[in-house]
DNA sequence: CGCCAGGGCACCG
DNA sequence: CGGTGCCATGGC
C-alpha cells in the first residue's frame, strides 16, 4: 500500500485484500449511503467521507494527511496483513474456503465504541436498511452537520453527550420502537461511567461481553457485535439468524443447534480470528441465502 | 396480507 | 436453565 497526498485528495495505491463495496455492504457498518458503484459517502470519528475505489486505488476526496494518518487508515483497518488472516483461517478449514475467496475485500471497520453500542442495540429484530435509516436519523437530530455528496447530507454520529438530550419518547421519534428505552440506558450506562470504553478494551473479552451485558437491551449477539466492530476484539464470534444458517448447513450438518453451541464451536475452530470468520461467513451466508428454507436461488 | 428482520426480556414449567 | 410470546416498525 503506497499513499500519495494529491492537491486536496488522498489516494491509496496497491490496496490489497481490500473492496470498499464489500467492506461497506457487509452489515458490519450502518453509518453510509452509496453514491455509486464503488463510491460512498459515509460518517465516522466526527468526520465526513467521500470515498471511491477504482481497481487496487482508492480515493479520499477532500482528505488532508494528518485525517488518513489518524482516522481513515485505521478506521478501514489497513495496516492489517489480510493475507496472513486468510491463510490462517483457510489452513485446515476448506468449508469457509468459497466464503472467503467470494468476499475477499471484506475488512473489519474500526468502528468508534459509542455509535457501535448503540447502532447495533438498533438492530435487533430489524434489517439493515431500517437500521441504517434509524441511525441517520438520530445522526440528523442530535448530531453536526458534517458535509454532503449527492445531495445526501451527512451527521456525526451524536457522542453520549448530545444523545441525553434525548428522552425515551424523544427515541421513540426517531423510529426505534420498543428499543427506544434500551438506548436511554444505554447512554445513561455510559455518561455515568457504568462503563468505561477505557476499561472495556483493556479487560478482555469475557468481562467486556458481562459488562456491556448489564445494560438492558444488550445480549450475547450485541455484546459480541459491539466487542468486535466497536471495541477490537476479533476473536468475538457474534451468531445471529444468518450465521445460525450458515453453519448449521456448513458445519453440523444441517442439524440444528442453539447458538451458544454454535458460538462455543466458532470460538474453538477459529480461535484469534474469530471475528473475521464470521464477517465472511456472514456476508457469504445472507448474499447467497445459505440455509434459507424457500431458496430463490 | 402475512411473514420475517444481524434479538432480548419476562415469564413459564 | 430451555422454551414461548411479545415487543415497534418496515421491506418484501
Amino acid at each position: 500500500m503506497d499513499v500519495e497526498y494529491k492537491g486536496k485528495d488522498t489516494i491509496i495505491h496497491n490496496l490489497k485484500d481490500f473492496d470498499l463495496g464489500q467492506t461497506m455492504e457487509c452489515g458490519q457498518c450502518f453509518h453510509f449511503q452509496k453514491i455509486d458503484d464503488d463510491e460512498y459517502g459515509m460518517s465516522a470519528y466526527g468526520k465526513f467521507l467521500h470515498a471511491a475505489q477504482k481497481d487496487d486505488k482508492m480515493y479520499l476526496f477532500d482528505t488532508t494527511k494528518e485525517e488518513f494518518e489518524k482516522i481513515w487508515c485505521h478506521y478501514f483497518d489497513l495496516d492489517r496483513d489480510y493475507g496472513e488472516i486468510k491463510s490462517f483461517l483457510l489452513k485446515e478449514d476448506e468449508k469457509l474456503r468459497e466464503a472467503v475467496e467470494k468476499m475477499w475485500g471484506v475488512r473489519i471497520l474500526n468502528q468508534e465504541f459509542f455509535e457501535t453500542l448503540i447502532s447495533f442495540i438498533i438492530s435487533q429484530n430489524k434489517q439493515i436498511p431500517h437500521i441504517k435509516q434509524i441511525v441517520a436519523r438520530i445522526s440528523h437530530d442530535y448530531g453536526k452537520y458534517q458535509g454532503s455528496v449527492g445531495g445526501i447530507d451527512f451527521y456525526g454520529f451524536p457522542t453520549p453527550q448530545q444523545l441525553s438530550q434525548a428522552d425515551i419518547d424523544a427515541l421513540r421519534e426517531c423510529k426505534t420502537g420498543f428499543r427506544a428505552p434500551y438506548i436511554y440506558n444505554a447512554v445513561e450506562f455510559v455518561n455515568n461511567e457504568i462503563i468505561k470504553e477505557e476499561n472495556l478494551r483493556k479487560c478482555g473479552v469475557d468481562e467486556c461481553r458481562e459488562q456491556l451485558m448489564k445494560i438492558k437491551g444488550v445480549g450475547m449477539k450485541v455484546a459480541n457485535c459491539v466487542s468486535l466492530f466497536g471495541l477490537g476484539y476479533r476473536e468475538a464470534f457474534p451468531v445471529d439468524v444468518w450465521i445460525k444458517r450458515i453453519m448449521q448447513s456448513l458445519y453440523f450438518d444441517g442439524e440444528e443447534h442453539s447458538n451458544a453451541e454454535i458460538e462455543s464451536y466458532g470460538v474453538e475452530h477459529f480461535g484469534k480470528y474469530g471475528g473475521y470468520a464470521q464477517q465472511y461467513l456472514f456476508y457469504y451466508g445472507k448474499s447467497e441465502k445459505i440455509g434459507l428454507k424457500n431458496k430463490t436461488n
